[in-house]
DNA sequence: GTTGAACGAC
């Protein structure tokens, strides 16, 4: 086998794992593979084995969805066609079921985003098998990917015209100036783009002999680091796609321990433990224009009509002052701010509640930028209480809505947005804040009844803490191709 | 029981 996964890497000694579930395999490896489309996509192939199949959207001649192609070797010349660049993803949602002889099965349902393009609607699936020798190795044996819009023949977002590797030439970023905000914040989370495909042979001999599971478990404490753009997450691209170990990044890894949190986010998405807090790379931060408040923030209205009205905006342009993610250039890092409505306060913790476990729990609403629990207690008491910051106000209003929260069971946490804004009466619009959340007449809380469900933007949903393959800089030589793989508890 | 801290510039 070639492409192998591992499930968990190292494992503390005094934690005694067991086999994973499959969907603690299903949702590391997904974590896994879209941080890696997008911080090294060239090292994709190595998820998968001679055997292995691979669809990635596309639509052939005739229109039709197009065929898949076979082998690691095909798979990787197939994805390098792609050209997946800064590719985004919003994961959805993640089924994995245990499947024949001991493999895993895996569908997900997201959004993602190549290039800039707008998000697209997917559903992929992949069976990971059993590499074999090793406990919770996985190789992905299958991946099927395919958007909505070509199959449905949904006009949602860019027409399927393209074919191929044109699609990576649109941009037709979304107009709308949410987007720049968005843009702004970028940051987060790995993405996966469109496929295709193209036959070839070729394959590695299965390096078992590289150094092994990269991934370390962390504590799920992510350190702020500086930002993502240092990160050398992928150290050079100079390891050809032999290579196969990646190394594994710092802290920056995974956690076993957050994988196996039993409070998994509500909605099943994939929680972003690995996401440093800071980790922003604040693109040319751009104070945005005194725009309209209208224009701005649009009225709450379904994000795919939004998406389908590509406001008057060029197609092509980039910003201005926003730079094009060159690996490599260091922009100037700064940590972003994020405005009370993107930020939870979360009251009534338990005392023994860890960041980690928090995070992972509300991760499950939206991309969890930083967290924070707050023990000062003014006495001796230890009144738990923190905040939760989200990269969007969306999920602290879905937070909001569904109260009450119940954590751990039966605890009911006491969330609110956080408020502690001294409201200085010279409040001019223009300054720092950045919130845009419709605020009602009277009151912070804007009026209930209509949008609290502000539709969302598409930000990825993984966060790119999560990966943990990064090409060590020669790494093994297997003989082939290296396999990223990320280990599991070993028993 | 309960709403932080740093940010950093004219």
């Amino acid at each position: 086998m070639i492409g192998l996964v591992l499930v968990a890497t190292r494992v503390t000694k005094e934690m005694v794992m067991e086999k994973p579930s499959p969907l603690l395999v299903g949702r590391e490896f997904v974590r896994q593979y879209y941080t890696l489309l997008n911080q090294a996509p060239d090292f994709l192939h190595r998820f998968y084995g001679k055997n292995s199949s691979y669809v990635h959207g596309g639509l052939n001649s005739s229109g039709e969805p197009a065929d898949a192609v076979y082998g690691q070797a095909d798979i990787h010349k197939k994805v390098m066609s792609l050209q997946f660049r800064d590719c985004h993803t919003k994961i959805r949602h993640v089924d994995a079921h245990a499947t024949l002889n001991d493999g895993v099965v895996v569908q997900v349902m997201g959004e993602l985003s190549n290039n800039r393009q707008p998000m697209r609607r997917f559903m992929q699936t992949f069976v990971l098998a059993p590499e074999g020798s090793v406990a919770n190795k996985f190789y992905v044996h299958n991946d099927i990917f395919r958007y909505q819009d070509e199959v449905f023949g949904d006009s949602d977002t860019e027409p399927p015209e393209e074919s191929e590797e044109e699609a990576e030439e649109h941009e037709e970023r979304q107009p709308s100036p949410e987007a720049v905000q968005d843009d702004s914040g970028s940051y987060y989370d790995p993405a996966v783009s469109n496929g295709l495909e193209e036959p070839s042979e070729e394959h590695a001999a299965p390096s078992e002999a590289e150094p092994e599971p990269t991934v370390e478990e962390v504590k799920a404490e992510p350190v702020l680091e500086e930002d993502v753009t240092d990160e050398p997450v992928l150290k050079s691209p100079s390891p050809p796609p032999a290579d196969p170990a990646p190394v594994v990044e710092d802290s920056r890894t995974f956690s076993w321990a957050s994988v196996t949190s039993k409070n998994l986010p509500p909605s099943g998405v994939i929680p972003t433990t690995g996401i440093p807090p800071h980790v922003v790379k604040a693109p040319t931060p751009q104070p945005r224009p005194e725009t309209k408040p209208e224009i701005q923030n649009p009225p709450p209205r379904p994000r795919d009509q939004r998406i389908r009205e590509r406001q008057g905006v060029p197609p092509r342009g980039p910003r201005p002052g926003r730079s094009e993610n060159e690996p490599g250039e260091t922009e100037p890092r700064r940590t972003i701010r994020y405005p009370d409505s993107h930020q939870l306060f979360v009251g009534n913790l338990p005392h023994d509640i860890d960041e980690s476990e928090l995070k992972e729990f509300f991760s499950g609403y939206g991309n969890v930028m930083e967290l924070r629990i707050n023990t000062k207690s003014s006495g001796g008491k230890l009144p738990n209480f923190g905040f939760v910051v989200f990269d969007d106000p969306e999920p602290v209003q879905k937070i909001l809505s569904s109260k009450p929260i119940k954590f751990r069971g039966e605890l009911r946490l006491n969330v609110e947005e956080k408020k502690t804004r001294p409201i200085r009466e010279g409040e001019r619009r223009g300054d720092d804040r950045r919130d845009n959340r419709p605020r009602g007449p009277g009151g912070p809380r804007g009026g209930l009844g209509g949008g609290m469900m502000r539709d969302r933007e598409g930000r990825g949903g993984l966060s790119r803490g999560g990966l943990t393959q990064k090409p060590g800089p020669g790494a093994g030589r297997g003989g082939g191709q290296g396999e990223p793989r990320f280990s599991g508890p070993r028993h």
